[in-house]
DNA sequence: ACCTGAACACCGTTCAAGT
DNA sequence: ACCTGAACACCGTTCAAGT
């Protein structure tokens, strides 16, 4: 009877005594693709986080058998990567004029960010063995645009990593603390009860400070900056 | 008979003898500790990945019973952040001249990155809501020295979060990218095949690329510029 | 071609019970 | 105080079988 919490979770599941299906929407069972798997995998994942995505669920969420999954995707990986992927596509601006090629950099990342924000769990999927089609073209796109700007062969593939670490770091973390505010003034509180273990950080109230978007742009500034004196 | 298989697990395996990993010290069973607790915890992660730590397999190799840790410890998250704070300690060299306060931060920096590259599960945990005191003695001096190298109060937690960025993005997309060459090789095949579609990372070989220690120095450079120009 | 349930080998955690 | 096994409610994946 192990299907019984299973069941139970389901939306709207009415007292599901023989039905052979499990509990879907009450008219048109939908044919199971590959579209309808990710997309429910996305679904699950923004609603219950990373822990909360078993096949079992996504299965059953999708109306499906529980099995039924492993004959459109090889396994639970594919799921996750196929998911990442698909909430990363970037549709571009039609941005005709390449006039500031710095605020374009700036928007690119921006979004980028964002999007990651939008389904936290992204975050600590994304530097992940695959990358996918609208992962590259993020790539391709931001590279691109530096060497239009003018940042030497040479340098491009460093300019290119500097700015993934700085929007990947920056997401992972923000999307991990903001997730325990609690935790956080625990954790100022813990620094002060130290008296003076960490007096500069407790200080400059780093862990406290929640202005994410803010350092984002200024470390951004500072990168690019560098990036091209 | 689902206990069949952490049963045979547990017996002390006395027949399976060329088991390199579970076998205990026949003599002597040491008192079962924290600190033995996290080491172990540590050993199994350096031997099996993230993957590859489960509370019943971490209470076996340490020759206790399945469930005993559960004294010591709340639960696995608790392992994984002590695990990951006791790989991150600082044995700061004695440095008697603060004279060379960018040496200084390079190096810290890249000593950060090198004690999670010894432990690549580290780098996919960090970015994790339990700071602990190792990691927060690292962001500490890195405060202390951006400070007192005339960052501004204003500018302090800014530069802290984007050098923070910097080792947790080059160090987490290191440790992810370095487990699979060849799913790098396969991907940059999979850009040639699509010509044309991806064509800038193509040219600049963005995925075959393998500098990374050079990489981040380079990057850090132009960030450390930016930061204090 | 597409879906299925049963089965296997695992999980984390609780709990009453042992010493 | 410290450790234990049994039990509960789950997992991912394989496979022979169904349509």
């Amino acid at each position: 009877m192990t299907t019984k919490g299973g069941g139970a979770r389901s939306k709207r599941s009415k007292r599901n005594g023989a039905s052979p299906q499990s509990v879907r929407e009450p008219r048109g069972e939908p044919p199971l693709s590959l579209e309808r798997i990710v997309a429910g995998a996305v679904e699950l994942l923004d609603a219950e986080g990373l822990e909360g995505l078993s096949m079992r669920r996504l299965a059953d969420r999708l109306g499906a058998g529980a099995m039924s999954l492993y004959w459109h995707v090889a396994n639970k990986e594919q799921v996750f990567d196929l998911a990442l992927d698909s909430v990363l596509e970037y549709r571009a601006s039609p941005h005709v004029e390449p006039r500031d090629w710095r605020g374009d950099v700036v928007h690119m990342l921006e979004d980028w960010r964002a999007s990651m924000l939008r389904h936290p769990w992204s975050a600590s999927l994304l530097p992940r063995r695959a990358l996918g089609p609208n992962i590259l073209a993020r790539l391709e796109l931001l590279g691109k645009t530096l060497s239009s700007a003018g940042v030497a062969q040479a340098d491009l593939n460093v300019a290119i990593w500097s700015l993934w670490n700085h929007v990947m770091g920056a997401t992972v973390t923000r999307a991990s603390f903001d997730l325990s505010k609690d935790d956080q003034a625990a954790a100022q509180q813990r620094l002060a009860g130290l008296s003076g273990r960490y007096p500069t950080i407790e200080s400059s109230r780093l862990l406290l400070d929640d202005d994410w978007d803010g350092a984002f742009r200024k470390g951004l500034d500072f990168l690019l900056d560098g990036l091209c004196p």
